[in-house]
Parts: structure tokens; C-alpha cells; sequence
DNA sequence: GTTGATGCTTGAGACCGTCAAGCAACTCGG
DNA sequence: CCGAGTTGCTTGACGGTCTCAAGCATCAAC
């Protein structure tokens, strides 16, 4: 008998369990990336990279001071996991793409985040497809610029 | 007609989903701290105190180095949120210990998580009792160190 | 063209995080 | 009891992340 199961967590449950796993999730992104020289945010600004993103474009993503993306990316530049293309239609901007290095490198990262992986392999096709339709459900709520 | 409904979300979308969340939730707590003057950090060694607290148990909870919570505890102590006190059992270990300001303080910070209390509203009693149970079974594979 | 907005960088300053070194206190074998 | 090893905490050095204010170049609009 599991008399502990709680039918209906309280909200702060809920809440406390979402933010565990989500740090849990972070660290174990760091430690991939960290195993591989890069810390966790350059590993996440690298990851937004599918296209050329200007600068100003990175600063929105990430949340975060234009000024802050100079310094990473300069960083991620000495490494050349990273390049800075002129635009050609505005001469202020500068697009930032990724190297063919930086493309495998972040690949690589991903592909190692083992806890995470494990983790999903816990549930079948369908408890996935269920999983994600209730965070996705949460996603507009989150995401509300306060 | 929404055609791109997802049946069987790839393990990739999922993880970026729980990702996009968990930062989206990090960041909400990080701007209700700061209404406080807090770091998201603070908040969060701040909210780890249920009872008295050993430095070394904190630097194990945050998953990180012992010298870098006497840096955060300082600066917890020198607004009043936090005390240290003498371990009567061990004269080297130092048990800090929430005041009565830091109890009040932390209470509101997560009162005051908008974005997360209005994402948990958009699901009623029973998905949030099946989200809990599914993201319950993520924790093992997540926690296990690597 | 002048005015104003926008994109990026620089510099100062604070916090976060690690590592190496050090001191105090505990523990355990003898 | 006593010395050896361990553990808990702090300090100092150093690098990364972040914000803010200031500055330069460029664009846009009148």
C-alpha cells in the first residue's frame, strides 16, 4: 500500500518538483558541456545558433544585456566554435554563426546529457505524448513577459 | 485543423520543452527575488531553510563548493535574513539558521512567482495529479549522479 | 543634413563558481 | 594521552556572468 501517493499534490508541490528537476536538468547540461571545455552558457547560446542570429537577436533569447553577449561570444569566438559575419543590409549588425566545430561540438553536448536521457527513457511513447501536451499547455502562462 | 499536433513528440522536443520551461520558471523566480533585492541564488539557499542548516549541507544541496556558500551566507547575514550559529555537538560546524525577516521574505518571493501561478492555473485538479505522477518518474533518472 | 533611434562595444562593479591553502576541531589507533 | 588523518569552514586568487552607463558608428525620417 502506498498511502503516501498524493492524488492532488498542492500547487507548491507541483511547483517545488518542476523547479528540482529543472535544476537538475541545468547541471546536467553543465557537466556535458563543462566536459568539454565550454560552461553552461556558452553552451546555450551556441545551441541557438541555427541560423546567422545578429547580437541584438542573442541578447533577446538569452534574456539578458546586449553588452553581456559581447563578452561571450568573444569567447566562443578565441575558440572558433564561432564567427561574426557583417550584415550585409545594415552595417551595425553583426550576425553571429556557428563553425562547423561549433555545430558538432553542441551536438555532442546534447547527445551527452545522460541523466536527462535516462531519465526520458522512463516513460514510454505515449506517457511522452501526454507529457508534453501538459507542459505545453503551461508554456503560454510561463513564458508572459511580467 | 492543427496538423502539427504532435502524437509522438521526439525525446528532442521534449527536452527542449522541459528546458525552455525550466528556464522560463528560473527566471520568473529570479525577477520576483530581485523585487526583494535578492540574488536568485539567495533565494534559493534562503528557501533550503527549514530548520538549521550546516554550511557543508547547504554546499551539498546546491550541488557545489563549500567556500562559495560562506560567500553567499555573508552577504544573507549582513541583511539580517540568516544567522550562523555554534553546533553544540561539533565546535567546528556552524548552523545557519533563517530569521524571522528571511522567513517572511522567502515566503513572498514565491507568493509573488506570477508566471508560475498563472501556468499551474491553466491546468485543473486532475492533469495537475497526472503531471506530478509522470514528472515523479523523470526524478530518478535526473537526480542519479553521474 | 540634423535629429533621434538602434546595434555593438567598453569599462566599472557586483555576484557566482572553482581551486588551493590554511586553521580549528574531531576521531581513531596505539 | 598523543599523534596522524579527516572533516568543516574560511580566505585569497582568478575567471565567467551579469548589469549599468557611456561611447561610437550607422540607419531612418523629416
Amino acid at each position: 500500500m502506498t498511502a503516501a501517493l498524493p492524488q492532488h499534490p498542492t500547487k507548491t508541490q507541483l511547483l517545488e518538483l518542476v523547479a528540482a528537476l529543472g535544476t537538475a536538468q541545468w547541471q546536467d547540461f553543465a557537466s556535458a558541456a563543462a566536459r568539454h571545455g565550454l560552461t553552461a552558457v556558452q553552451a546555450k547560446l551556441l545551441g541557438q545558433l541555427k541560423g546567422p542570429v545578429p547580437m541584438r537577436g542573442l541578447a533577446t533569447l538569452l534574456l539578458c544585456d546586449a553588452s553581456n553577449v559581447t563578452g561571450i561570444v568573444d569567447r566562443l569566438e578565441a575558440r572558433g566554435l564561432v564567427r561574426r559575419e557583417p550584415d550585409p543590409a545594415d552595417r551595425r549588425v553583426k550576425n553571429v554563426v556557428a563553425t562547423d566545430e561549433g555545430r558538432e561540438i553542441i551536438q555532442r553536448v546534447r547527445a551527452e546529457m545522460q541523466a536527462t536521457h535516462s531519465a526520458l527513457d522512463a516513460l514510454d511513447e505515449q506517457e511522452r505524448a501526454t507529457l508534453y501536451a501538459l507542459l505545453e499547455r503551461l508554456r503560454p502562462g510561463l513564458e508572459r513577459r511580467a
